[in-house]
DNA sequence: CTACTGTTTAA
DNA sequence: TAAACAGTA
């Protein structure tokens, strides 16, 4: 496309999915600066939203996100123009009708590489084509994307350490560039009368309010930037601190990058220049965000990940099935395995939605190695449960636990549930947090309860199997099964 | 007309 | 970051 001075559409409109902010925004920048008038819509997807149970933190959080970007937009606009139309309605039917009755020329988006995601809109590109409406996408969420990190063959990467250093070599000032959005803002257009409706309430769109604390998960791109202000002053910390889930080491923006609240630029752009200034948890942080960049890559350019094991020799391992399969799946998915870190872990998934990152790879390796279930159960509940679910980054995770991704754990390290434990909780902190019956047992013991004297569970108040559980299984049992069920995959 | 400076754009 | 652009001495 020919770049032009005068904009190219008469109206444009903006459908906003995965980027819910007003500011440094891609499909919203191009859009002001490519038409005369814009009008913004987010649809709550009906194919996504009558899937999910009636009480999901993630809808709460995406509504409550829109009010805020609803605010931004008029108030950008300087209040007399702008506002975003919502919609509760199936997305691949709603844009091209919207397009139709607001008589756009172009419907500006971001790049979402989704499976399904790409299917609808697929679909709503050649909906709109029909109507002779264009369809444009943008790179918004990842810093580098798809095809622009290659090795030096032109094929993409598949182990991370090559690929990060390609990257840094990559990114320059003008990939971490905000969009100046502000600049154009003028364009925005009035929110049609009918379509002037607020965001619709969480009862109107068919949900029940959780329990989510807004202290706990601030919303929208003021909660974001909240967040991130506190993780800042701790920044330097973070590669001492990130992998001890008792203490405030992570920067809890993944929910912010995952509905697009943040600005993955501002994020990439401040930690690469703390880099710079010799910071070090500044680097090992922004390797985090490259680690995002790297699983959407491998999304991208190997989607057959989703469903299917990145090494395909990995999908002839024979995993536990049948009714002891589903018990143990219950007792992993309810924090009943006996193994402490793994229920508390497991506790704080179900209870705020969040898990620390540290903990996701120790329950996943207990899922897969210890319990030898199906890595895809896990993945699965994580996508229910989790507030930032972004299936790139869950499948890679869930893949490397499993040893059947790329750049993955060997097949043959498995983690210790309980030297685990030992280690990143030494002193039991987390653990007492989520399993308050257990609190009361010595450091030594609570690791791994079922090896405590009798006379130290007594006086801590824990009956093993009526208090807290017995061991669902043996880890050293389990080991050396996991180890055979894995030989399939070896070459030769 | 040129030289210089600060601004805007590209994706 | 690099180039085009706008304004002005």
């Amino acid at each position: 496309m020919a770049p032009s001075s005068e904009p190219s559409y008469p109206s444009g409109l903006v459908w906003f999915r995965r980027d819910l902010r007003a500011h440094d925004q891609a499909a919203l920048y191009r859009a002001l600066t490519q038409c005369q008038q814009v009008y913004c819509t987010f649809v709550f997807d009906r194919e996504i939203l009558d899937t999910l149970p009636r009480a999901d933190r993630r809808v709460e959080f995406i509504r409550a996100s829109l009010v805020e970007l609803d605010a931004s937009l008029r108030a950008l606009s300087g209040h007399t123009q702008g506002g975003l139309i919502v919609l509760h309605a199936v997305a691949s039917d709603a844009i091209p009708a919207l397009a139709e009755s607001l008589g756009v020329q172009a419907v500006f988006a971001n790049h979402d590489d989704e499976p399904q995601a790409l299917e609808r809109d697929s679909l709503v590109r050649t909906r709109l084509a029909a109507a002779g409406r264009a369809f444009h996408t943008f790179k918004d969420h990842t810093l580098l994307e798809r095809s622009e990190v290659l090795t030096q063959t032109g094929k993409p990467y598949s182990v991370f350490t090559p690929y990060k250093n390609a990257w840094l070599k990559k990114i320059d000032a003008f990939q971490l560039k905000s969009y100046p959005v502000e600049r154009h803002a003028h364009r925005l257009a009035a929110r049609p009368l009918e379509h002037g409706q607020p965001v619709p309430t969480l009862a109107s769109l068919g949900f029940e309010t959780t329990a989510l604390s807004q202290r706990q998960l601030p919303p929208g791109a003021s909660g974001a930037q909240q967040l991130f202000d506190d993780f800042l002053e701790r920044m330097e910390r973070y590669d001492d601190t990130r992998n001890f889930p008792a203490i405030k080491g992570p920067s809890y923006l993944s929910v912010h990058l995952r509905f697009g609240t943040i600005s993955p630029r501002l994020l990439a752009r401040t930690a690469h220049r703390l880099m710079q200034e010799g910071n070090p948890g500044a680097t090992t942080w922004l390797s985090e965000l490259i680690w995002r960049d790297f699983y959407f890559q491998i999304l991208h350019h190997h989607p057959h990940v989703a469903g299917h094991s990145f090494k395909p020799a990995y999908d002839a391992i024979q995993w536990e099935s049948g009714p002891e399969a589903d018990t143990l799946f219950a007792a992993w998915c309810e924090g009943r395995t006996g193994y402490p870190l793994v229920d508390a872990a497991m506790a704080q998934l179900n209870q705020t939605g969040y898990m620390h990152n540290r903990l996701r790879m120790v329950v996943a390796s207990f899922l897969v190695k210890d319990l030898g279930l199906d890595w895809r159960r896990g993945e699965a509940y994580f996508a229910a449960r989790l507030n930032d679910f972004d299936l790139a980054a869950n499948n890679g995770g869930w893949q490397w636990a499993s040893s059947s991704g790329c750049d993955a754990q060997p097949y043959f390290r498995i983690f210790n549930p309980v030297s685990q434990s030992e280690k990143f909780d030494p002193e039991g902190k987390f653990i007492r947090r989520y399993l308050p019956q257990l609190a009361r047992l010595p450091n030594a013991a609570l690791h791994a309860p079922w090896l405590a004297r009798p006379l130290e569970l007594a006086e801590a108040g824990v009956v093993l199997g009526q208090t807290y559980p017995q061991p669902v299984i043996d880890h050293d049992t389990a080991r050396l099964r996991t180890l055979q069920r894995y030989a399939v995959v070896k070459t030769g």
